[in-house]
DNA sequence: AGAATTCAGTTAAACGTTTAACCTATGATA
DNA sequence: TATCATAGGTTAAACGTTTAACTGAATTCT
């Protein structure tokens, strides 16, 4: 068996509360004895065990992470990037990561995942967009919450989100800086934070320069940023508007969806139109050519959601809900051109 | 706070320990007994601890699933579905599942998934192809063990995997039928068991057809079954041998790969090459032509190797060793025709 | 010098289960 | 009738921690 908290106390000739106490750094212990007990603690392998310290202190050690399985089985890792930022900073940490999927249309009569109705985790990270739904039933429960690459529309919430108005105005200001003045914005659910971010920093650029913001060029309608819906949204764009030279995808999905429907039709990227993407999760795709994107840095969304989630548990009082916007960046490749 | 098992046998009338009996289902309590917690314990939403229960029996409820980064972070999401699978079957299980990556390059000072060292775990699945060092430092470790979709040269271990041989010799045997004779094999890395076993179905299919195995047509020089690498691959094959009129891949990432240099190539797909690929994992990728490919069913994969390691969990007895194969079947799509 | 404070620990209760050992009433057996 | 089984429970110890309350010695203060 395993060595216990009492091994370590009997080989370092002291009390268990005195190893407890060690192991926390507990300033009433001196630095000869916590020493002393480290060192025992290493020789014995011993780890305190997570059942014994979570019966007395009422907590789990778990962090559930919960996306829609969509989400997880897109061929894109976005999500995945960002699960493994919480997995990273777990090395640090004493948590471990739950992962549950729920379905994309969650309904009234689906059970919430297993570690919420058992109450095994201590807080609960929910990325992505998920179905309101989901909200409601987890609304009875309360635990920690936070959200990233999404949030609820109504209530307060802590979330990390990416800086979408400055990625939307990033891309846009690219193409305008390479001449382009009609440049199509290819969006879809316009009521995802995301995409109306983006399209937000779209027409900040536009507006700081002076381009008359044409709606005909702006496209909302499909309900999923997928490469079909890209492929979609090109073919009736740029059949109704032979003027544009520029389309700026509100994700890397869309982009390609885009390039699809440019290759069936010769059309060339970039001699006949200028694509920007965004996410950067294509980058093993080969796509020819490669993609000027705006990059997001998923995994650091999950370090930023591990550590927001951990400072919300520990700090009891930190009720007031908190913001993190994590940067992005322009990578200029090879899909876009002056014009 | 939470309800507790005396809560339960307060309002019922009966001990603690009637509870506890009356839940996991005791012959020595009567049926109206046992219903009349039951129904307790759907009133006060009664959920054990899992704590409490953990530190009586030393166990902990908690299932490590182990991959490798690059794995777990590919476009395809296989691996990911095999996760998918194992959570699915927790649903009716009183187990979570911890997932940890490993990097592709792991060694000597790399140190174990936490949930190992501090032994938070029942019991560990290995999916994929993990590296030696790995499983040496695992080995000082006395906890059950299954791989899925892979295992190691030496020793007898606990598996779930793909039925390669029948994949391999229906992906050849279609190509046979079609009437082509010269039929490359395209692998990579052969040390793999999944692609070796692959190859070896290749084999028994012109062997049965009695077509002389020609071994300057199977490619296994490449480390890793990768796009690029298929690409690679299929640029040497077909500068050196022009009488190939088809290629079986021994999976789909590098049938893209073969897919992409034929494009780049002016080679028509089917029309001078018929390809076949394996996983079918490429679906939402609209491949033009369609992939003919061997289906594996990974969900599956996932739900067997969790239920593996649960039987092994229980069934302190069962020391001997098992394996499953699970099946594959055949998708015909557009990438062959007959010759 | 005596009182108060600080330092460096120890003691013991509590957390919520499981389970071996025990108990009691009832019916069957000899 | 005395004995034995059986059914249907109950009692209590044990699991390995944390932490409030306590203690005794050394130091500081007045």
């Amino acid at each position: 068996m395993s060595a216990t908290i009492k091994d370590v106390a009997k080989k370092a000739g002291v009390s268990i509360a005195t190893v407890s106490l060690a192991i926390r750094n507990n300033s009433r212990i001196s630095t000869v004895t916590r020493n002393k007990v480290l060192k025992i603690i290493k020789e014995l392998n011993y780890h305190p065990s997570r059942s014994a310290k979570g019966l007395v202190t009422k907590t789990t050690g778990n962090i559930g992470f919960v996306l829609t399985d969509d989400h997880f089985l897109k061929t894109e890792p976005f999500y995945t990037m960002i699960f493994l930022g919480t997995e990273f900073v777990t090395k640090g940490n004493d948590y471990y990561v739950l992962l549950a999927t729920i379905k994309k249309d969650f309904g009234e009569d689906d059970e919430l995942p297993r570690f919420i109705l058992e109450r095994s985790v201590d807080g609960i990270i929910v990325a992505g967009k998920v179905p309101h739904e989901f909200l409601q039933k987890l609304s009875a429960y309360d635990i920690p919450l936070v959200f990233v690459d999404f949030f609820p529309s109504v209530g307060r919430y802590s979330v990390v989100m990416v800086d979408n108005i400055s990625g939307g105005f990033l891309a846009t200001k690219h193409l305008i800086d390479l001449g382009h003045t009609n440049i199509a914005f290819l969006g879809a659910d316009i009521t995802h934070p995301s995409i109306s971010e983006r399209l937000t920093g779209y027409k900040q650029a536009l507006e700081q320069s002076n381009i008359r913001i044409n709606y005909e060029l702006i496209s909302t309608d499909e309900d999923y940023p997928a490469r079909q819906n890209g492929y979609n949204s090109a073919k009736r764009l740029l059949e109704m508007n032979k003027q544009v030279t520029a389309i700026f995808a509100c994700n890397d999905a869309m982009a390609i969806g885009v390039m699809q429907y440019c290759a069936d039709n010769n059309i060339n990227i970039p001699g006949d139109i200028s694509l920007v993407g965004f996410d950067d999760v294509e980058a093993d795709l080969l796509l020819n050519p490669p993609l000027t994107t705006v990059r997001v840095p998923k995994v650091e969304l999950g370090i930023e959601a591990m550590n927001m989630i951990i400072s919300m548990i520990s700090d009891k009082s930190n009720h007031h809900t908190k913001k993190i916007l994590v940067p992005v960046e322009l990578i200029v490749r090879k899909s876009t051109r002056k014009i």
